[in-house]
DNA sequence: CGCTTTATTGAGAGATATCAATACTTGTGG
DNA sequence: CCACAAGTATTGATATCTCTCAATAAAGCG
């Protein structure tokens, strides 16, 4: 365990919207949050982009540079945070001898897969409403998972950013927000969220409820919760 | 590399229409396509669901059942097909013990999440004929690079799957189907499609032309080809 | 050869985008 | 500390794309 902590080569500090890496730059490392909020975002030849994620602390950032060599998305910082750099090659080392790291960052790149064909499912199967349903939701999970309120909590990402991520224009972010505060289901003042009426939210977003249709796992110590959007 | 080649536990031949493995069944293996072509399929817990993936020769499925343990996806032949079970203990195994094979798992991993986004980005910012030639010139790449015809060859899928995996309905694939054709970009008949303008297919999928935005990287044993769908 | 599945095509409805105007925040420099 | 500018969010009116429902046609299968 020790080893696995030699791991962590250093720590870095990134200012709201710097970059921790950009989309054809050499893929050296990943990075871990340790602090703060990051997103994700994909560009297209055209210029056309979209956000693809996310991540709260403990989360892992990088993982789609392994296949090329080269980071294939921006990784950009949505408030002031901090990271911890991880080198691939010394992570490829350890985890030969250390089966249990082994197994472990087999886990975290398989639910980076299975949660972006979840993505793929909220895009191209639902409303625009359920798809902000279901994000908040997520939201909130991933927040009560790190000790923070599930029902209260200040967005780092503006209108666009969401909007971005769920396929939709910002207006239709913001007009959602609207139609579910007159509901009644959430109270927004801004980037202030409250949930209100979980149980509408999660019949919105298609969660049967009282059914655990996520997979929750033990947290370990290279950790990277499930859910990162 | 005898070694390597022991992971092939057993071949397993599935008829048209079967499942190699559902959603929620026990993660035993992965399964590299030996020949045929298979759909993935994620379902919500409402019932509705999408395709996510369609996999040809060489191709791994099952990848995203290593992190819960349990397959978060159906995989379905579309036509008969077999495929090599990989029990993922032994692969793991000899991973420790072959570092290039390690690498290479990685990079399979990686680039199924990339591949993703890459959807991802397809089902949040293009419009649906745009989606469409996107996915028709992917599927020419990837049969290209199998020794296949790059622009004639047979969909092994319903319009519904396109459909499904495009996020769009049926009726829409059809219809943009007849558009093309109309306009002299394909030739259609039924099944069977002929790319003949490739640069405006090209153009509408947001390819600048005479660009090398997709990475390609070497084959290899344990294979998975860049640009999976 | 008939039955079932799959694909095509049309007409109308609905969801979301687009364009545009206004309001609210936040940060900065005088 | 205030005022202004730049960025961000809200809301409305209209346009557009894609869906939905429906009818027909073609293909695959037993």
């Amino acid at each position: 365990m020790t080893k696995v902590d030699n791991l962590i080569e250093s720590r870095v500090r990134v200012k709201k919207g710097e970059h921790i890496y950009q989309q054809g730059q050499k893929m050296d490392a990943l990075y871990s949050v340790r602090f703060g909020t990051l997103k994700s975002e994909n560009s297209l030849a055209d210029g056309r982009s979209q956000v693809t994620g996310f991540h709260l602390p403990g989360e892992i950032v990088g993982l789609d540079g392994i296949g090329s060599n080269v980071y294939t998305s921006n990784s950009v910082a949505l408030e002031d945070s901090e990271v911890c750099m991880i080198h691939l090659n010394e992570l490829e080392n350890l985890s030969r001898q250390v089966p249990s790291l082994q197994a472990q960052f087999h886990r975290i790149l398989s639910r980076e897969i299975s949660q972006g064909h979840q993505h793929l499912l909220a895009l191209g199967t639902m409303r625009a409403e359920e798809r902000l349903a279901n994000f908040l939701l997520n939201l909130s999970d991933r927040l009560a998972l790190r000790g923070y309120s599930a029902s209260e909590f200040n967005l780092k990402m503006s209108r666009e950013d969401i909007g971005s991520y769920l396929g939709v224009q910002l207006e239709t972010v913001s007009r959602l927000f609207s139609r579910f505060a007159e509901t009644g289901m959430v109270q927004i003042k801004q980037r202030n969220v409250k949930l209100i009426d979980i149980a509408a939210l999660e019949k919105l977003a298609g969660r049967q409820s009282s059914n655990q249709s996520t997979i929750v796992c033990p947290p370990f110590n290279l950790s990277s919760e499930p859910g990162s959007m």
